[in-house]
DNA sequence: GTTGAGCGTT
């Protein structure tokens, strides 16, 4: 993916890794390798993506061969101006397996299991699953068309953790700007609670009564090819894309 | 087309 050829991470040998935040969402690894290779050997540069939309997080991760040149680096591009955006650098404190990282180093790999009878200092690692989670919940943040596809209860879970401070404690600002576009507030307001008057004002313009929105989409997993156009003209996407989403908006069993 | 605190992958 972003790597310059390769899949997974290179190799973590002797590498630091720098965490840049506050970058753009447009920019790339490729952009961030030539700025950052200018002040070190960069073996790897990795942008987190979005495995549902692909796009950027936001954020960068610059592994260095050397901790000096990091360092250098982190003096040096800390505060500068990317693609119009003031980039944050710094070294990272967590690995991929969420373990301690030093300075960029990381001090505990992943042979746990290797010197397993040796290590007679039972690490309470409760502590990273925290942060483990803790990332889990707050990349669906942003993007908030996307956070109602992994809406889960998870309010006893927010409840512990609302006593971590990591840095600040923006739980109440992170709910506040919860609502920013209309379209969360009209998602919820499709639950199937007929609070009121379901269909006053509009009292189905149709002749006959039909629920427009019929949540049993698993009608027909695939979506029959019909050439009733005239019938179903919503069935077809204008993006000439099948999308999966669309199950079969056309009820065979009520329209023959 | 949107967003902006934060810690990572074939």
């Amino acid at each position: 993916m972003s790597h310059f050829g390769r899949a997974g991470p290179p190799d973590i040998r002797d590498t630091y890794s720098l965490l840049v935040l506050n970058i753009t969402f447009r920019t790339t690894a490729d952009d961030l390798f030539p700025l950052f290779d200018k002040y070190g050997k960069v073996v790897d540069v990795f942008i987190p993506r979005d495995r549902r939309t692909g796009d950027s997080r936001g954020f960068a991760f610059v592994r260095y061969k050397y901790a000096d040149e990091a360092q250098k680096a982190v003096e040096k591009l800390d505060g500068r101006v990317v693609d119009g955006r003031e980039i944050m650098v710094q070294f990272a404190k967590y690995g991929p397996d969420a373990e301690r990282i030093h300075k960029g180093r990381i001090l505990e790999p992943a042979e746990k299991l290797k010197g397993r009878s040796r290590s007679r200092s039972p690490r309470p690692s409760s502590r990273h699953r925290d942060d483990y989670r803790d990332r889990d919940r707050r990349r669906n943040r942003s993007r908030s068309r996307d956070r109602s596809d992994y809406d889960r209860p998870r309010a006893r879970d927010r409840d512990r953790y609302r006593s971590r401070s990591r840095s600040r404690s923006p739980d109440y600002r992170r709910e506040r700007r919860r609502s920013r576009y209309d379209d969360d507030e009209k998602v919820r307001s499709r639950s199937p609670i007929r609070s009121a008057s379901p269909a006053r004002r509009s009292v189905s313009p149709r002749k006959s009564a039909s629920p427009h929105k019929s949540p049993s989409r698993s009608r027909s997993p695939v979506a029959p090819v019909e050439k009733e156009r005239s019938a179903t003209p919503k069935s077809v996407s204008p993006t000439g894309r099948a999308d999966s989403r669309s199950p079969s908006p056309q009820r065979s069993d009520a329209d023959e």
